[in-house]
DNA sequence: CTGAAAGCGCTTACAG
DNA sequence: CTGAAAGCGCTTACAG
């Protein structure tokens, strides 16, 4: 009897001095079965008042945490939600990360950011990781379109919310999964139409890469909205090259310093319309006054440059998501819902004079 | 038998539909143990090659996927890395996650970020998900230097790296964690020094806000150089405000229309730098021409605003802080690591005009 | 109100 | 080479 006494002490030492005790350390302090630990530290059932503060004092004592990995196992639920997103930089996203952190946050639940790069295999690991029940839920925005990332989402049981920063192409098409969408394509679309009402007539068009999505379909805006006004692009005036500032940099160049040069430049991200802001100027160029300049995204430093813009609802966007994912943990039966926002124009200096 | 076969099948088919099949799922189909069946998917132990194969078949058809907890409830390691950081919106962050993501990615960890909007309690909160063991080790960048959170990391096990994007406050102390710093203070006293040299000694602060430690080790930076410059500085020339761009913009207004204006600022970080570059052009004035300024952070922005500003070391500190907790993960017992980062000035235009 | 027990899904000695 | 069994740390009916 002395000697069991002994043993439980020095257990109990031991799981102090590791910081690492678990519920029944707990229990064995506080004299008391585990189940009843489990009662008065979630508040649930009925414990004696006496026995709880019994309980709680062990807690505190051992500086005992609870192993999450021991609830979910039992409970399935992990309290996490994920949002993959490509890029770090881009702060495009920030929005969003403040959307879907505040919602998710109001429902108990902690958000955790996991970044892709926008490589396929990255994209497939942080559905894996939703499959192996590290979070309850993946709102993910994506670049790749494969097979195989369908297929994996298609496999997942748990909730996704996937977006791909432009109309989804995987939205309608009977998936049992929820898209959030962005119309890029009349987000260009209506950049064109403003800068066709200023007097413009000869527009250059900064691409982007051609092999995503994304630029693809703003390319298609660019065109449909040029033949709906009347004009003619020539193959020269549409320059496809990096998304990033770099390739914005490089064509604003080319751009500014042909002999008919255009008069005014859209850039189908503003990434690319702050690099053109930036070649016009070392060229000596004012914008707009020589080269009108709009883009798309309506980052902080376009505010700054005054340069023409599309706010993307981003904010909007994280909330909405958020709240499908909490909604489908909830109710998981329920039709899935593919959401649509709109680019909204930001008229600034660098588009508005009329030529 | 005919009626266990049966029962099979129908689980089997159960399984199969949710999408959430168990190892014991796997085991039955491929008719092996599980035990068998956890070898074999991780290539441990001796599994012959048909059992293995039976083994995957029925994994394939089952789609099944580990569950990590149980995993993690065995083994007592999650494979993740948490990235605790204040701020989405900072630029100044992005080299650290490129660098820990690559570190950690490289031994087969994934990593996870999670924002604290530099509250207390979300620092609090980060912890506490390291505490229950959501993964097996944190990098946070914090703001809040109270005894609550000390006593929390105190209280975790699990390795912890600690930054305060200024001199560790609790670097040095005999603390069992790691910490890392970047001498700011030395940051701004270069600063300080290089507008001397340049001819200033009517400089400008743009303190930041008085509360963060952060910016009370600047000032203190600020202060020492001017002193060693033989330099006085009227407490008017001392603007504390947000350390944002608006904080900047406005301290940036008032200094530029003094009576008595400096002829060069210098400004604790380079949000503030940018909006007193906003400021300064909305009043129509030049820079450096009628004003020099220096930023600290070397965002991207201030690249193309060609504002003289200090490197960061934001992808070594990403990588470092993920070294030492990988290390710690395998030697727990080794003495803690106190790093030191030092900013590197790059001087731009804004500060390259003689006086 | 409390305790004993089952069980979540894994891994890991151990016996054969 | 394979299987049976223990056990990681929880929660949750259930019996009393």
């Amino acid at each position: 009897m002395a000697e069991t006494r002994e043993n439980v002490k020095k257990e109990n030492r031991k799981a102090r001095r590791q910081g690492k005790s678990s519920i029944s350390d707990v229990a064995r302090l506080a004299g008391v079965s585990v189940g009843t630990v489990s009662n008065a530290l979630n508040s649930v059932g009925y414990v004696k008042d006496s026995t709880r503060k019994l309980v709680l004092d062990a807690a505190k004592e051992l500086g005992y945490v609870p192993n999450r990995a021991g609830r979910i196992l039992k409970t399935a639920k992990t309290g996490l939600i994920m949002l993959a997103l490509p890029d770090t930089s881009n702060e495009i996203y920030f929005g969003m990360i403040e959307g879907v952190q505040e919602t998710v946050k109001k429902q108990g639940y902690s958000m955790l950011l996991y970044y892709t790069n926008g490589k396929l295999n990255e994209e497939l690991q942080a559905v894996r990781l939703l499959q192996e029940r590290v979070v309850d839920g993946l709102f993910m925005v994506h670049f790749s379109y494969d097979q195989e990332l369908l297929d994996a989402v298609l496999q997942t049981p748990a909730p996704i919310v996937l977006c791909g920063m432009c109309n989804h192409l995987w939205a309608n098409q009977g998936y049992p999964f929820d898209t959030i969408s962005i119309d890029v394509q009349q987000g260009i679309h209506d950049a064109v139409k403003h800068l066709a009402s200023m007097g413009h007539s000869r527009i250059g068009y900064l691409a982007g890469p051609k092999g995503l999505e994304v630029y693809r379909q703003r390319y298609e805006g660019f065109q449909t909205a040029m033949e709906e006004c009347g004009l003619i692009c020539p193959e020269t005036y549409v320059q496809w090259n990096d998304y990033n500032e770099r390739g914005g940099y490089n064509s604003g160049r080319i751009l500014f310093q042909m002999q008919d040069r255009p008069t005014a430049i859209c850039a189908s991200n503003d990434q690319q319309a702050i690099g053109c802001w930036e070649a016009v100027h070392d060229l000596n160029g004012k914008i707009p006054e020589d080269i009108a300049l709009t883009g798309l995204d309506n980052l902080k430093i376009s505010k700054i440059l005054d340069i023409t813009s599309f706010g993307m609802h981003e904010d909007e966007m994280g909330e909405e998501a958020a709240r499908m994912i909490l909604a489908r943990l909830k109710y998981p039966a329920e039709e899935p819902q593919n959401l649509y926002f709109r680019p909204r124009l930001m008229v600034r200096k660098s588009s508005l004079e009329k030529i």
